[in-house]
DNA sequence: GCCAACGTTGGC
DNA sequence: GCCAACGTTGGC
């Protein structure tokens, strides 16, 4: 059971279309970066994520579970791409924003912070027991 | 809208 | 195999 963190531009994909799937989910696509690609490759059934919009909004909404392991990404033919399914679990009562985040010392290493850049990133138990709890959970 | 950080590509 | 050039991401 590990935990991790799905990142995506509310204009391209928002928790409300994630939501909206409902219990069947959808698959991750999209993911064009090795370092991404192997953490969903790590990943099974049953770990739970944190659905978090950035550029504009910049805040953790929701929670998500994986529902379906790596599997080819089939908005591609490229063999190198593989993404996980996700559905939406709930959302968090009190969105948890960066600012919030950053202001937190326990949370500075997270990679969120570290490597904003990176798409799909693990969570350690800690910080997801921390973000639950400043998220209202 | 800008720019820093980062990843990828391709010439050598 | 190195590294410069380029493209993309995302915070500000």
């Amino acid at each position: 059971m590990a935990y991790w963190l799905f990142k995506s531009e509310t204009a391209t994909w928002s928790w409300d279309q994630q939501v909206a799937k409902g219990p069947n989910g959808e698959e991750w696509d999209g993911v064009r970066n090795y370092q991404a690609r192997n953490f969903m490759r790590q990943m099974a059934v049953g770990d739970l994520g944190f659905f978090y919009h950035s550029q504009k909004d910049r805040e953790v909404v929701g929670i998500v579970e994986v529902i379906a392991e790596a599997h080819p990404d089939s908005t591609t033919d490229d063999e190198r791409w593989d993404c996980v399914d996700i559905k939406a679990v709930k959302p968090l009562p009190q969105p948890v924003h960066l600012d919030a985040i950053k202001a937190e010392p326990k949370l500075a290493d997270m990679v969120l912070v570290k490597n904003s850049r990176l798409s799909v990133q693990p969570v350690t138990p800690e910080e997801w027991a921390r973000i639950c709890k400043m998220g209202g959970l």
